[in-house]
DNA sequence: CATCAGGCGAGAC
DNA sequence: GTCTCGCCTGAT
């Protein structure tokens, strides 16, 4: 167990922004507690108030969990640098204040984003359960749950199509199966990705069949932890229309855009339940 | 029954 | 280069 202090860290508000779409994908809510599964490991979570424990070794939390939650990073000061006259993305962020923009798994980033096109959250997480639990390593923790990696490029690349649609992926089948293909067969490398300049990445990431440029952004911001990525999808859009007829200052935030893009998408998709 | 979800590819121009 | 259109599927 390692025992962890920290403000603007809400495991539940991580798990509903949507950019972590295995979180508590085994059912592993627990009384204030949440199970993940992250580069092949299975790790529950328990939060009450700042203090936060994780289920597992010092040396474990040091090497993988610490970066993967990003645990370095002070979120109290960008929301420190948010424009006093912004009420509206003051509101967002003081909403989403325990968000934190994760250090996730590139491959698993590539395909997770691809899925989301034109899909619901709900969706997303069962297609991806799907693909584990038929392509991915069976596994049990020392707690003897059992789990799903995510599948590696060689087993997606060996499901037909016809496999890919009865994981419910639809039209998308067919940008998986090309896109684990390419990766297999290292017509874009992946393990030079994260050396790359925010626009470089965003090149390569675009030849992959399935990535447009929101996909990409969401990949560089959420696997290559890309804080100048701000991903522009439906709500953001509408966000950026309604609140910002003037512009939004990009600029101004270019080191910082991407959580604050999340603090306004999570801001518009879950504001409405607050006042239940 | 229509519309829409954290868009994208293909084809027309 | 920009625009339009069709697309799996499930929830509302």
């Amino acid at each position: 167990m390692v025992w962890v202090t920290k403000e603007h860290f809400s495991i539940t508000q991580i798990c509903m922004s949507g950019q972590c779409f295995r979180m508590n994908p085994l059912e592993g809510e627990k009384a204030g507690g949440v199970g993940l599964v992250a580069f092949g490991k299975y790790l529950e979570v328990f939060q009450n108030g700042n203090e936060i424990c994780f289920d597992c070794t010092q040396e474990e939390y040091d090497t993988i969990w610490k970066s993967y939650f990003d645990m370095e990073t002070d979120y109290a000061a960008i929301i420190g640098r948010i424009d006093a006259a912004d009420s509206y993305l003051l509101s967002a962020a003081s909403f989403g204040s325990g968000i934190r923009i994760l250090r996730q798994d590139l491959w698993e980033m590539i395909i997770s984003f691809i899925i989301s096109q034109q899909n619901n959250i709900r969706r997303i997480r069962k297609c991806i359960r799907l693909l584990c639990e038929k392509y991915g390593e069976k596994r049990t923790a020392q707690n003897v749950v059992e789990y799903y990696d995510f599948p590696t490029p060689k087993a997606l690349s060996e499901a037909s199509i016809e496999d890919l649609y009865a994981c419910n992926l639809g039209y998308r089948s067919r940008y998986i199966h090309e896109t684990a293909n390419a990766v297999l067969y290292q017509e874009i490398d992946l393990e030079q990705l994260p050396t790359c300049s925010y626009s470089d990445a965003c090149r390569e990431l675009l030849k992959l069949c399935g990535v447009g440029a929101k996909v990409a952004d969401c990949i560089c911001l959420f696997a290559l932890h890309k804080m100048e990525a701000f991903p522009k999808d439906t709500h953001i859009k509408k966000v950026l229309a309604q609140q910002y007829p003037n512009g939004f200052s990009f600029e101004r935030y270019s080191d910082c855009g991407g959580i604050l893009q999340q603090y306004l998408f999570f801001y518009d998709l879950n504001k409405k339940m607050k006042n239940k």
